[in-house]
DNA sequence: TAACGCTGTGTAATAATATAACATATTTAA
DNA sequence: TTAAATATGTTATATTATTACACAGCGTTA
């Protein structure tokens, strides 16, 4: 929480958008929706969500090219991060499963890598898709 | 083996250069290296990626925006996908867990989704980078 | 208080990634 | 042997992301 006071001005305006929506936001998309509040370029986007992904108030979707917020506040270091998309509606939920976070941090390879971060997504059709 | 026999002139100049490198390629690098076998254009190539990313011959690191070839015959079909990435050298291996590959399999949520497909990224640092 | 490092801002230009639209050719299958 | 499906070639354009440069605000510290 104390970390949300100290955001600037346009991390601030662009975390807002992306909470207020529950479905990731594309950049390009932010920026034509904040350029009433002065943010005018790509760049000033970029760097807002550059620092809110790195403190993990927001998380980018790398299939979509897209940013949604984070609820969960346990995930504040967006170190393991799991997604369900439907391929169809497009529809995309945070997925948090003790068993699976357990697993996937517990796992090591034969190659001697040292993991500090990992991403998951899951493709499928949602409920309503089927 | 029978898809190799199946794949148009472009799509294997294209797939002969991803199995030339152990590391993943990205789509303009490989636009220049087939100039020389005259093709030109972007399409060209993203038509041939699109293709092979299809039936499983190569791999698409989302969060690199690059194509690495799959050299284990038994995930032809992309559908379940594991790569180690080093986030300093840049290196990347696809794992093959068998464990790792049944749980997620069987990974349920509890929203009812319907999953055919996953992609796992997993990011640290190498042994030769630690 | 001045000098400095650090973080953030603003702006313009450009790079890198990916697709749309259209015309044509080749392969496959009924 | 026609029709459908798949692949090609080309131009233009859309989308996503970064480089480069100038400057502002703030806390530390010499
Ligand atoms: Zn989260
Ligand atoms: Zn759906
Ligand atoms: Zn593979
Ligand atoms: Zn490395």
């Amino acid at each position: 929480m104390q970390k949300q006071e100290t955001l600037s001005k346009n991390q601030k305006i662009i975390l807002d958008l992306i909470e207020k929506s529950d479905q990731p936001l594309k950049a390009y998309s932010i920026l034509f929706d904040v350029k009433k509040k002065g943010i005018n370029a790509p760049l000033q986007v970029y760097r807002a969500l550059d620092k809110l992904v790195e403190i993990g108030k927001i998380h980018k979707i790398e299939s979509r090219n897209a940013f949604i917020a984070c609820k969960n506040s346990k995930c504040q270091i967006a170190k393991a991060t799991v997604f369900s998309i439907c391929e169809s509606c497009e529809d995309v939920t945070e997925i948090h499963d003790h068993k699976l976070s357990e697993h996937l941090r517990n796992f090591k390879d034969n190659k001697g890598m040292k993991y500090n971060k990992y991403n998951l997504e899951f493709f499928g059709l949602c409920k309503k898709c089927i």
